[in-house]
DNA sequence: GCATGCACATTTTTT
DNA sequence: ATGTGCATGC
């Protein structure tokens, strides 16, 4: 058991918590026997393996509730890391559910990030920094490394800036500081990394700025040269709770085994077969190395699976039972009956699209004597973005409400950066990132050679830039129409900055007369771009967040961290999403498009990392497929649209490691039937040899699919009809007439068929959409 | 300083 | 196909 020579304050709290521990826990109620020794097993090193939908949260949770209320520590000495704020969020909700307000003393409990903030603020002079250090964006951090990349004089064609973040980046995940890049990486970005790396932290420090990989990185060289410092937080975390371990990089390990090193208390919950983020730098082998790290460490698997049939879950086994080196663990069910996981395959993905949607609107009105399904239940789950556009455009035409999620975030938008910087500018007047941003937008007729100008002038007096542009005109050395701007630009800041702290004006309303008087709203309200109002809407709701902080340092401080504002609209949607973006989640019905050879699994995942490559795409099939409770529909195309070239595809390798026995071959409408030539219209390509590739494909699926659609005729899409373009259509709209479409922007309507509109859209070309999706050009509001 | 055209690449994504 | 980033020309 545990060590507690350690815990001083231990034995005087004993009484009360005796105390505690005699209350009833209702928490404990309804854990099956593992959930239970996880939860219980407080003291030492505990690995939680937990498959997907064995109700992981749960026990964490629990967990939770559990050492607060045995008295074994006080809400502010657990220490429980997530990596998303909605999972941060989740589970504090959780705690709350179990125990009420005391999750409020929870200071501890959040993302990897958010807590090293927080350490990081209080030791940020260790460092080089000051407490009120500026966290960059992605974006911030990309323009930083262009400044240097050009300074250095190199050829940013050949060796791009985006590639220098992406090597210091990894370097920073593996907590390798400038000093400590292996001398196996010195040929990284044409052999000047290391030196552009030492060029950008030195710059970093000078800006008093972090990137995202710079808060766990100094926080564990804090930790490893400050002794003292490190042992006062291996004593106050009395215990530390790690979520999605798997995906945790090398220096999250680090500053996870400095904290736990003193008391090893220290749980882990995970499940390796879930990890599918070793690109952007997360160790599977840190899960799979964990009792070894922890020598003596208690293993407990939950394998009793809440959430999925029988079939859906043998299926899910025999697909990442291909894998090497795995923890091993199987998920088994209480559940009887199912549906058997359904494959299906397709001519092309636009006829996967269509197929989709049918199915969908066929599941959602219940038919096939089945129970209905509704649209908030039911996902697509695409392998890669792209993927997502035959989906998008098919579902606009026939009318069916879909939500995407994943796409920029609301903080990640360009209006909202923009009004971001324009409020960094004016709170803090030294922000040059930020003053670059904004000082050309909107347009001051400020180009390269006036930004230049500032730039000298700022160098010259050792000032930040904005001081460097008041300089540079009290010298006169920026006339005309520039000059004039750039004057009034730089007034404005400086007068706003004043108002910052000002009583009479609330931080809303200044907000608003920045970006009202700086010119930024009128920039958008005179774009005519089909993307222009919904960047005033969210213009209006960045005002609106503003609402809940005190001052605009406050929104600030926040926002920098949290950019997970995903605002739910209305209505019951089809869900389309990346197979990333829906870990962790779970829908009655899910449709798994595009298995396909070099689609999923990845082409560029296997030549980069080969079999490790192969066997995290394998994971990815195996997340996939247990999002699913009720149906799972696999699809795989046989032609596909490749960077605009037709491409004849191979099924995944994955479908042949299905199960057979859990798998039903469903028959596509008309489809190999007929053989390859005669639906071959409109393609081009080598038909022999896609013949010749599919005889050579063998699997099971694949012959019984051919089989069986031999026996049919072909039969036409719906869509192919010869379309009878009625102008008498009871419709409000009249062809020729010019509208708006939210997705397609303006376009000319050629033909009406019912309430479905033939519209040449000026960007997106022609095509069919349903009515009530389209708005009279002059009604948009601009 | 700005508009237009051409080369280019093109997974997955949180903080 | 399609968007992005850069170079060229006005």
């Amino acid at each position: 058991m545990s060590d507690f020579s350690e815990s001083d304050a231990f034995d005087g709290a004993s009484l009360s918590a005796r105390a505690m521990a005699a209350r009833p826990r209702p928490y404990l109620d309804g854990l099956n026997p593992e959930q239970r020794e996880a939860v219980e097993r407080l003291d030492g090193p505990v690995l939680m393996l937990a498959g997907a939908g064995t109700g992981k949260t749960k026990a964490l949770t629990s967990r939770i509730a559990h050492l607060l209320s045995t008295g074994s520590a006080r809400p502010d000495e657990i220490l429980a890391v997530t990596f998303t704020n909605k999972a941060a969020r989740e589970m504090k909700d959780r705690v709350a559910a179990h125990l009420g307000e005391a999750v409020e003393g929870m200071r501890w409990l959040g993302t990897f990030h958010s807590i090293c903030v927080k350490l990081l603020r209080r030791h940020a002079e260790l460092v080089g920094l000051k407490s009120n250090f500026t966290i960059l964006d992605t974006d911030d951090q990309l323009r930083l490394l262009k400044q240097l990349v050009q300074a250095a004089g190199i050829d940013d064609k050949r060796w791009p800036a985006r590639q220098l973040a992406g090597v210091i980046d990894q370097w920073k995940n593996r907590a390798w500081t400038p000093d400590r890049v292996p001398a196996s990486e010195a040929s990284a970005y044409d052999g000047k990394g290391v030196a552009l790396y030492t060029l950008y932290q030195t710059r970093l420090r000078e800006l008093n700025a972090v990137d995202f990989g710079d808060l766990l990185l100094h926080m564990v060289v804090i930790f490893q040269s400050h002794q003292d410092i490190l042992d006062r937080y291996q004593r106050w975390f009395r215990y530390i709770l790690v979520d999605e371990y798997q995906d945790t990089n090398v220096a999250q390990y680090l500053w996870l085994r400095l904290l736990a090193s003193g008391h090893r208390n220290i749980c882990c919950v995970g499940d390796d077969d879930q990890s599918i983020y070793g690109w952007r730098g997360a160790e599977v082998g840190n899960i799979l190395r964990f009792e070894k790290d922890f020598p003596g460490a208690h293993v407990v698997r939950l394998e009793q699976n809440y959430r999925s049939t029988a079939h859906i879950l043998a299926a899910a086994s025999g697909v990442i039972a291909g894998n090497k080196g795995r923890l091993g663990k199987e998920l088994w069910t209480e559940a009887e009956g199912g549906e058997k996981v359904r494959l299906i395959g397709h001519w092309d993905g636009e006829e996967e699209a269509r197929w989709i949607g049918e199915e969908i609107d066929s599941m959602q009105r219940g038919t096939r004597g089945m129970r209905p399904i509704g649209l908030d239940d039911m996902a697509i789950l695409v392998r890669a973005s792209h993927q997502m556009r035959a989906f998008e455009d098919r579902f606009l035409t026939i009318g069916m409400p879909y939500r995407v999620i994943g796409g920029p975030r609301f903080y990640e938008r360009l209006e909202i950066r923009d009004a971001m910087a324009y409020f960094r500018l004016v709170v803090s007047p030294s922000d040059d990132l930020a003053f670059e941003r904004v000082v050309n937008t909107p347009k001051r007729g400020l180009g390269d050679k006036a930004q230049q100008k500032i730039q000298m002038t700022a160098r010259e007096n050792s000032v930040p830039l904005l001081e460097g542009a008041r300089i540079l005109l009290e010298q006169k050395g920026l006339g005309g129409k520039g000059g004039a701007e750039l004057g009034r630009f730089v007034e404005n800041i400086t007068r706003w900055g004043r108002m910052v702290g000002d009583e009479a004006i609330s931080h809303i309303e200044l907000a608003e007369m920045i970006l009202d008087e700086s010119g930024y709203t009128e920039m958008w309200q005179n774009d005519k771009t089909p993307e222009a109002p919904g960047r005033l809407e969210n213009l209006k709701e960045l005002v609106k967040a503003l609402e809940q902080f005190e001052n605009l340092q406050g929104f600030l401080e926040h926002v920098s961290l949290i950019m997970d504002n995903e605002q739910e609209e209305a209505g019951e949607k089809v869900s389309i999403m990346t197979l990333h973006a829906a870990k962790g989640l779970e829908f009655p019905a899910v449709f798994l498009p595009g298995w396909e050879d070099g689609l999923f699994p990845s082409q560029r995942s296997m030549d980069e990392s080969g079999l490790k490559g192969v066997e995290e795409e394998r994971r990815l099939a195996y997340v996939g497929i247990t999002r699913a409770e009720e149906i799972c529909t696999i699809s795989f195309a046989g032609n596909r649209r490749v960077f605009g070239q037709w491409q004849s595809q191979m099924p995944s390798r994955f479908i042949d490691e299905l199960p057979e026995e859990h798998v039903e071959v469903l028959t596509p409408p008309g489809l190999y039937g007929g053989g390859y030539g005669a639906a071959g219209m409109g393609v081009t390509g080598d038909i022999e040899s896609r013949v010749a590739a599919a005889d050579g494909y063998n699997s099971p699926g694949w012959r019984r699919l051919q089989a069986r659609a031999s026996e049919r005729p072909i039969s036409q899409p719906r869509e192919s009809k010869s379309s009878v373009i009625d102008m008498q259509a009871n419709s409000s709209h009249t062809v020729g007439e010019r509208v708006f479409h939210q997705k397609f922007g303006y376009g000319t309507i050629a033909g009406i068929e019912g309430d479905k509109l033939e519209i040449a859209f000026e960007k997106a070309g022609v095509k069919k959409v349903v009515a009530r999706f389209v708005t009279g050009a002059e009604d948009i509001p601009f």
